[in-house]
This record gives C-alpha cells, sequence and structure tokens, in this order.
DNA sequence: GCCAACGTTGGC
DNA sequence: GCCAACGTTGGC
C-alpha cells in the first residue's frame, strides 16, 4: 500500500465537506503530473493525509483512501464547469480522477508550521521549497511521523 | 527546441 | 496583498 498527500483548499473542499460526502471524485485537478500519478500511480486503498492549503492555518486535518480506480474527470467536458477544457475529447480525455473517501479526522490539525521543525520531515515533500504540487507520495516513514504528532 | 510572457500556487 | 517558484503557452 502506498500514502499519498491531496492538497484542499477547505473554503472550495474541506475535511468537513468530505466527512458529510464520504466520498468525492478528486476532480479539476489540471496539471499533468498530479494527473499521471491518480492515473499511474494510485491503487483502490492507498491512504491519503488530506491537508489544508492556501488559509489561515495550513495543516494535515485527516486521513482518507483513494476509493475508485481512475476514470475521466466529468468536467473537463462540462461548458458550466470552470473546469471545463475546450481541447479534451471524449475519445482521449485528457484528465483523470479517482475518488477518495473519508477515514477520519486528525485528533487535531498537524500543522505545517509544526511539520517545519521536524527533524525527521526535513525531506517531506511538504516541506521542501517551491512545492506547488497537489498532490504527491509520501514516505511510508514520513507518514509515520506525522501520524506520531498527532 | 528555445525562451519570454503569462498564469497559478501557496506561504507569509 | 506580496512574491518566489514553477508550469504552460506560443512565437520564432
Amino acid at each position: 500500500m502506498a500514502y499519498w498527500l491531496m492538497k484542499s483548499e477547505p473554503d472550495a473542499y474541506s475535511i468537513d465537506d468530505l466527512e458529510r460526502d464520504g466520498t468525492e471524485p478528486w476532480d479539476g485537478i489540471r496539471n499533468y503530473q498530479a494527473r499521471n500519478m491518480m492515473r499511474d500511480d494510485m491503487r483502490m486503498g492507498d491512504k491519503v493525509f488530506f491537508y489544508h492549503s492556501s488559509c489561515k492555518e495550513p495543516a494535515v486535518v485527516g486521513i482518507a483512501q483513494v476509493a475508485s480506480g481512475p476514470y475521466p474527470d466529468p468536467t473537463q467536458f462540462d461548458k458550466r464547469s470552470r473546469y471545463f477544457d475546450e481541447k479534451s475529447n471524449g475519445d482521449d480525455p485528457r484528465w483523470i480522477l479517482v475518488d477518495i473517501a473519508f477515514i477520519r479526522k486528525t485528533k487535531r490539525p498537524i500543522t505545517l508550521k509544526e511539520l517545519k521543525v521536524h527533524p525527521a520531515l526535513i525531506d517531506f515533500r511538504l516541506n521542501k521549497r517551491g512545492n506547488r504540487l497537489s498532490i504527491f507520495p509520501v514516505d511510508e516513514d514520513h507518514w509515520n511521523v506525522v501520524i506520531d504528532l498527532e
């Protein structure tokens, strides 16, 4: 089993939204690296850190899991969606997603601030300069360190 | 294929 | 709101 981190702006979609919905298609990803990971590398049951970004207190706030195989992101064909992509066509969809299912909230938000100063997390991707990718793999060691901070 | 311009992300 | 980082676009 692999581990991942997925970012979401809580104003757009928060861990509370995922708790309410149970399962959610992770739509709107328009970055090829992130898409490739969903398409090629994620497996049902992989564990996911749910991370709140671009907000007052950036933090890991929950645990989720990959809940589907890869399939085309329907919003790319929806003209009314902000994620509509006129260059994508139905025979060869450009954007692929997976479903994400709620497992639990962390006991408390594990803030970026504390992740940054943890000696065992120096190489954690979230702490790297210029980290903008909204989906990335997490080493098992890093996963366990973060969980132990709860 | 190069690279400047532009847009987006995301912490602060 | 600012700005660094960096991905994408498009002209050449």
